[in-house]
DNA sequence: CGCCGGGCTTACTTTTTGGTAAGTTATTGC
DNA sequence: GCAATAACTTACCAAAAAGTAAGCCCGGCG
């Protein structure tokens, strides 16, 4: 067992996932790994389904864990921009490799995915 | 939204997650991918803190998704041994990545967790 | 004979995760 | 002046995931 931060981890799988766990956080960095200076409303209009709670929640989440960071534009009318931070970019392959197999799966069961991906893929 | 098997998926990153996602699947097959013909009770006990319900749910889905295969050897004692199939290996590159982050993220923060450490990298 | 180990099953509870929906502040556009 | 938009916050609720603990069948061992 791996103490860090008051949590218990059973492997350094474990501690990756804590990272990159649940439902959206790898979407949202796919992304961020795409597009740059994204707002709010634009990153959750191309995560289909997300709850703005949820992707408050999950956006700060990335932010502590500097895999996104973010700029607030300005305060009286509140606006902000999101980008993706070297580490966060460090860990791209794995969106790829998960893409791909998920893609390949996929592929293998008769549903082509390719067409309208351009976002989140 | 992809349909399949009476679920909804947000993506091929979803897709590929349901395999493998939750807590003690990758620990599992990342056992399984360094050992071979393992009994059940072999891999509860490299496996720290997991419960046998977990393990025998989480080895029955793993199954059904053809990641690891099981053989009976003997029924009226009841004998079995667990192994990796090739699909469950071509998800390996994937342990690996998730398993070396981790391990560099928790030296950078002055864990090392190399000793002790031939069981579920 | 009684206990231990292997490979589970079952019932019950807690924790975590995710979803709904409404409300907030402030600006722009008609 | 009213609606819409951006970027959230808050409260409440349901579902899913995980944990706890006990029990079961069978054979080997002392």
């Amino acid at each position: 067992m791996i103490k860090l931060n008051n949590k218990t981890y059973t492997c350094p799988v474990d501690v990756t996932l804590s990272f990159i766990g649940g439902k959206w956080k790898i979407l949202i960095l796919s992304h961020l790994n795409i597009f740059n200076d994204r707002g709010f409303s634009e990153i959750r209009d191309n995560l289909p389904g997300i709850s703005e709670k949820m992707l408050v929640q999950q956006l700060k989440e990335l932010e502590r864990d500097q895999l996104i960071e973010k700029k607030v534009l300005s305060l009286k009318p509140y606006r902000v921009q999101y980008n993706i931070t070297p580490t966060g970019k460090s860990l791209s392959p794995l969106f790829e490799f998960l893409s791909e197999y998920g893609i390949n799966y996929l592929k293998e069961h008769g549903i082509d995915y390719m067409k309208d991906q351009q976002l989140y893929k």
